[in-house]
DNA sequence: CGGTAGATTGAGAGTCCTCAAGCTCTGTGG
DNA sequence: CCACAGAGCTTGAGGACTCTCAATCTACCG
């Protein structure tokens, strides 16, 4: 289903992280022109992966770390008859496969949910990372713990909500997320998942994510139309997941 | 119903990091002398928590990092109702706390499963680390992606297997990981975990997983006695579980 | 010897799953 | 311009897995 990355030359990505698009926003903290130059110097190469395509193969091991610059990715995990677990959603800014430098041996594949640009770096280029700019290191655990939180709440969601309460949940999450690298468009996000997807992430079945989205939606609680998701009533979202926005910060960017 | 710790003066703990029991055992990758010293120095008390208790409140922030010296204890997250997810259990040698750290206001508890022992690091010191030894700063990364990688592993569960794999899981990835670190004696690894435990980590009901328990037991696949838990027939567990062990590695320790 | 925590078992209810079919929309080819 | 195929969404129905309720049992403790 989902092949390698075609690695291509890519104009959306600009020649120099300088320029780079997502630092001109509040969403990320800044960093010295040092740390920034180490950065550029550290990149090897920007690459461009199609919808539905593997940028990590849950097979194969990789040599390289991403930051996602445009589009939507996910994290997943399969069984070996099929089963489907997405383990975290990813979005511009995240960094995309550190846990695979440092897996002991378990897996976990990244597939791109929308057509997707990601500047690569080398990974054993990490320690030389670590040692030169030590701040950068910290931001690099700041990301790791970040992500963690992110997948302790995936794990009470998918041990321990029900069925609407997951969605209800999943839905604030990702507005949220996605709001905060200001994703958002007249109080509306992009939104290229499937139900299938929403269905993996949850833990659900197909059908009952369906009817589950049916019923909210039914609700007058939120809206998705043409990719796109609108929240139309956040805080019954809330009450319903148990789930209070905490105020966004800004987060380190590699 | 859990506390506060309470920091008593401990003598399981030796005077100096340099007699660091757990460090004598080839479970974890070496450090040289300056490194070990500094840790030495970072190192700000040792504390000792009864079981049951907490070391983390799921509510209040703390200004501590710990590495779990003796014991078990876990890591959990609660819905308003009292729903509980047990998010990972912790052994000796895990790191404590960093999650919170850098927690977006995401918070989750760290309860001890038996009396155990914590070497205490102030938060702040954090950096410091990371400044000075830089390799330090590397193992702390690697260590919080390799928590990553457990959690990854655990939504797999949750998410996607049923109760009997769920079970035969939990069962294979506690006694592999006590096995590293050498809490394993005549085959047997400590237990100390109700079936309420199990029930929380792997989002069912104490009920049900009973029952799972109970038919995995008749099966004669496992035997859990006087909190002692002995695997009959790992390799039918792996086969049910679909889960294979990849030979364990060193790991740092702070 | 009562009291409590944890384990065990049965029974009935409910959530969620699988199977199956129909629908909408889009892109392709004749 | 329409037929057709494919992907994704929707809905109904029946069944399976898991949950809740409730009671019993054991071990341990003061």
């Amino acid at each position: 289903m989902a092949s390698p990355p075609i690695p291509i030359q890519s104009e959306t990505c600009p020649a120099h992280c300088r320029q780079c698009r997502l630092r001109k926003t509040d969403a990320f903290s800044p960093v010295t022109d040092g740390e920034l130059e180490f950065i550029y110097q550290l990149r090897k190469g920007v690459i461009q992966v199609e919808a539905g395509r593997d940028i990590i193969s849950e097979q194969k091991s990789t040599d390289k770390i991403y930051t996602l610059y445009a589009g939507w990715a996910f994290r997943y995990k399969t069984l070996s008859d099929g089963r489907r677990q997405i383990i975290n959603f990813l979005l511009p800014g995240d960094l995309v496969g550190l846990q695979e430098k440092f897996a002991d041996g378990a897996t976990s594949g990244v597939q791109a949910a929308t057509d997707a640009v990601l500047c690569a770096f080398p990974q054993d280029g990490l320690w030389e990372l670590f040692r030169n700019h030590p701040s950068l290191g910290y931001d690099v655990t700041w990301l790791a713990a970040r992500e963690e939180n992110m997948l302790d709440e995936n794990l009470l969601t998918t041990g321990r909500r029900n069925a609407t309460e997951r969605v209800a949940m999943l839905l604030l999450h990702l507005f949220r997320r996605a709001k905060r690298v200001s994703l958002i468009q007249d109080g509306e996000i992009d939104f290229p998942f499937s139900q299938q997807h929403i269905a993996d992430a949850l833990g659900l079945s197909l059908v009952h994510t369906n009817k589950t989205l049916r019923r909210l939606h039914r609700m007058g609680l939120h809206e998705i139309r043409d990719g796109r998701l609108r929240l139309l009533n956040p805080k019954a979202l809330q009450e319903i997941a148990d789930y209070y926005d905490k105020p966004a910060r800004q987060v380190p960017l590699l």
